[in-house]
DNA sequence: ATCGTTTCCGAACATAATGTTCATGTTCTT
DNA sequence: AAGAACATGAACATTATGTTCGGAAACGAT
């Protein structure tokens, strides 16, 4: 947790890879682009990279890392802004769709069909996590319904998923707030669903 | 689409790859796996390997496709013993528990930690894609729903994945039934809800 | 400013996988 | 039975991977 002050160098280099394999996907997906394009555009020793990375993989897991932090920072900013309870529930997506509205270069480079798998898996695994926070602080521990409300995140966070990517990688008709509307019609029932004792009006 | 007959070499050959694929998938997850292992598995020349299929990802591609045909085929099988039109939305979902639930070893190997992220990818579309013929069907087209319809598709799609993964993958401790009935119980609402002026009864 | 430590470099190296080619032999189909 | 289609296997060029090591440079603390 406790984020020790780093050497000077070692933040230097895992700054510069990073941005190295950013530009890099944008040119080649991340498929297609190799340990030796990226310490090349960096500038980087070989044995730098493995000494800070296991592999490729791991350099861009590190990457996702930075991108959900910059998401929390997002959310924090804007939260206090939100008054009604409604907008209250879900907060990121929003701010999900605006940030890959305003990168969308890098958001179709990473998660087109050149750079794929891995990157979406990473970014799958990430919504999920911050749909859980929700749905778990949203209905506290009541025994049985434990796995439900797990799995209501799984649903929810793959649902986000898969709209955000059809969204993303076609033509981005929709502004987004249109589309974050749309998440939330599709979403909040599928929620108030699973507590048929209460009308939908009373969950938010 | 018409099936050529094909040689019966053809045939034999794809077939003992696909099988040797399956089989090496379950030992050592599909991403640490060569190309080397599979042709010595299968017993099959090097070249021929590249005479069929482009590289292991191909070869994958073509094994999910029998995978569907086989999804395709069990369902046919069960429509007609199903008779309330309740249970006729979605028809394929439990016929899809319970096949993963058969081959739950096989299930794990592929879509878990090791296997990795194209298998998803690969499997993420397939069930959007039966999602969507479902969803079609149930709304015909009616102008600007249209979009609304693929969105519709992809969130469910992508929930119906996340779902599935994360029972696969845990203890699978639900029975097949519960977590079909789990994904009706949240995917139906989210249709429903689209069309504000029907209630949810209506639809089915 | 100096000193001890940490990090970086860069080049070399062993290993391993990829995808192609070709001549030859085998097995289909008709 | 004959010609076409397919399989073989070995060789080959290419490319990436991850590791190692001695020496140089940058760092943090005093």
């Amino acid at each position: 947790m406790a984020a020790k002050r780093l050497d000077r160098r070692v933040e230097r280099t895992q700054q510069v890879l990073r941005a190295a394999l950013l530009s890099l996907i944008q040119e080649k997906g991340f498929e297609s682009l190799s340990v030796q394009d990226v310490i090349d555009r960096a500038n980087v020793g070989r044995a730098t990279f493995y000494a800070h990375f296991d592999n490729k993989d791991d350099l861009l897991a590190s990457g996702i890392e930075t991108l959900r932090a910059t998401l929390r920072d997002r959310q924090r900013r804007v939260l206090p802004q939100t008054a009604g309870p409604h907008e209250r529930l879900f907060t990121f997506s929003r701010e999900l769709f605006a940030h890959a509205n305003e990168h969308r270069t890098v958001f179709r480079a990473m998660v087109g069909k050149r750079s794929g798998a891995i990157v979406q898996q990473l970014l799958h695994k990430m919504l999920v996590d911050l749909v859980r926070d929700e749905v778990s602080v949203l209905r506290p521990r009541r025994g049985a319904e434990a796995v439900d409300a797990e799995a209501i995140a799984q649903f929810i966070g793959g649902g986000l998923f898969g709209l955000l990517m059809w969204w993303g990688n076609g033509k981005m008709r929709l502004p987004v707030d249109e589309v974050d509307a749309l998440f939330r019609r599709l979403a909040i029932p599928a929620i108030t669903a699973e507590v048929p004792q209460r009308g939908p009006e009373s969950v938010i």
